[in-house]
DNA sequence: ATTCGGACTGTGAACGTTCACAGTTTTTTC
DNA sequence: GAAAAAACTGTGAACGTTCACAGTCCGAAT
């Protein structure tokens, strides 16, 4: 571990002239500048860490932006559960998290929230899209790369993000279509409740379920679609309606959202108690959980998204503060849950 | 973020006396130690990291102990490339991992090894306990808390270690037993293969399964253990041997260890190429995993030794050089890995 | 009354880095 | 060829903490 002062020993010079070499400051003569990147190379010199932030001695601030808390969905609530989390553990070093939360289905209030975060001018920020991709396209081009920037959930095509933090959407459908594949094995009826934009990650979902049965010509996929495309399937009782007066017996259902668990009450409260169609669903919110965990659903894919903003924030303070280089993507596995491994992933 | 200068200065008293007060040094009268402890307790003071770190400018040292990395099982290799990763990031924070390996299969390496941890006298321990547990006991019992340990795998009973790192064995079996069930619907019979020791995790890994399918009377488990008790799987050739040479028609199969690949090998050989058996077994090895994204395994389910290394170092950091809480036991999720997920489970 | 010892308190250097400023040398300009 | 400008180099304070050391104070023992 040399010092700077070992440095300059070896090429006598002094220490303000090896700090100038080592961050471009000029003023060196060209011989000793490369007699002194020489000794560097050779000693492989790393500045100290906690030397340096004592001396800068800078505060980070980093901005979380989701959209309002729903207590009833329970996704976001995680989220933002897990980027505490990060700046509980990083407050030691000098790095604060501010959470700032935007109303999910109003495009003023997100364009009110991203004014906020500029007036704070954060040392960076994690963002879930939403649906307002435009604002964030002005917001990104107008920080012009000065502030770093993360995606949570999906990307932003067209932006510089520092990274994206993601599951494969089309692959997690694939997943699922495996997997009721293996609770109906023979042939079926099978139900996709999805959104019908091209693009959305809810319909990638679909794509990926739809596409494993395609070849499997006993087997029936119907992909139903709320009327309204930017509504967030939130009148799933009104698809479930459709899907049930339809004249063929379903014998899966497969939600691409956090909302499977309003499918089970919509049976519950149709057929009863008892248990026939195989459902698989998103997210480990109470709702799902509860129903995985007595036996009505029957698998969940988890985005753990309260390990995504974990890492994202993270992901910040790598590239901020610890100025390391960090990955373009975080790519989330696909996790299976079931009732008997859902115990083990309720914490990050 | 208040100093031991602004703390001082409300006391009335120079930045010794706080700095004694604060580390109860002693020699500060009672009615001053009061005050300043008041104040500290105001202001909500938090020692400033860096420059503690800076002025004490100790280098810590963590030690991994693990078996000698079989390049054929992979498991291992994972464990020490977590483990790695760890220390590369916590160089810049003072940490540095030092590698100790010994032979799983020899008693006098163990000791060996021990001994010459016990030389280094490092600052933290990383600690894959095998086959030797009365040796691991004599150590920790010297080390008298005086160095904290962290087990990876499987704990230790009757041990102070700082921090367990492991999987419920026994629900990961009970898992690989719903994953049977869901591959054999109907009935089958469905052989295990494991070690006959009581209190092994592999052993536990068999119990889950096996009660799994306690009360499903059209199914038939059957427990092959190898002969000898302490070998780690290694015949299993020999035990499929024994499988298949039964007058019955066996229909599924769970190993409890990373050896999986080898029924495969012996399945292929015998039967050629058509699969028909249901197969599952642990952990995201080279062989393991080429026959699960080829069809012939089922399911994995995977430890995730690379994580476990990496967040058992990082468990020692945050003990030894942060001073923070750690929790006692760190369960690792039990992740079912199919051909369909696997490229999402191969990075830390 | 002086000395001594113990209890208490303050001072200042050090950790490695950054950077403003002062000081020195070289080059340019008239 | 002298003065001014530019290029280069060294110095020292500061960041917040720790800790050895040097004081200061006061009561007790001589």
């Amino acid at each position: 571990m040399p010092t700077l002062k070992e440095i300059a020993k070896r090429a006598n010079v002094s220490i303000g002239t090896v700090d100038r070499v080592i961050h471009n400051r000029g003023n060196v003569s060209k011989e000793k500048a490369s007699i002194i990147r020489q000794i560097i190379k050779e000693l492989n010199y790393r500045p100290n860490l906690y030397a340096q932030q004592l001396q800068k001695n800078k505060k980070f601030t980093f901005a979380v932006i989701m959209p309002e808390m729903n207590p009833e969905l329970g996704y976001w609530p995680m989220a933002i559960r897990g980027a505490e989390k990060a700046g509980e553990e990083l407050w030691k070093h000098n790095v604060q998290v501010d959470f700032f939360y935007y109303d999910a289905n109003s495009r003023e209030s997100f364009i009110q929230t991203v004014g906020k975060i500029k007036r704070l001018n954060p040392d960076g920020l994690l963002i879930a899209p939403g649906l307002y991709l435009d604002v964030i396209h002005d917001f990104t081009f107008e920080l012009n790369d000065k502030i770093p920037y993360v995606f949570f959930d999906s990307p932003v095509p067209g932006t510089h993000s520092l990274c994206d933090i993601l599951q494969d959407a089309y692959y997690s459908g694939w997943l699922s279509g495996k997997l009721m594949h293996l609770l109906l094995p023979n042939s079926g009826r099978i139900a996709v409740i999805s959104v019908a934009q091209k693009g959305n990650h809810l319909r990638n979902r679909a794509e990926g379920f739809i596409n494993y049965f395609q070849e499997k010509s006993q087997y029936n996929c119907l992909l139903f679609c709320p009327e309204h495309i930017d509504s967030p399937l939130h009148d799933i009782d009104h698809v479930a309606e459709n899907i049930f007066t339809g004249q063929h017996q379903v014998d899966g259902i497969f939600a691409t959202n956090a909302l499977i668990y309003k499918v089970v009450e919509y049976l519950v409260q149709r057929f009863g108690e008892s248990k026939r169609t195989a459902l698989i669903g998103y997210d480990l919110t109470p709702g799902n959980m509860a129903y995985l965990k007595n036996g009505w659903i029957d698998f969940l894919i988890s985005q753990r998204p309260e390990v995504q903003s974990y890492r994202g924030i993270y992901c910040l303070y790598r590239h901020v503060v610890l100025r390391e280089k960090v990955e373009r993507t975080l790519m989330m596995p696909l996790d299976i849950v079931t009732r008997e491994n859902i115990t083990f992933y309720q914490e990050i």
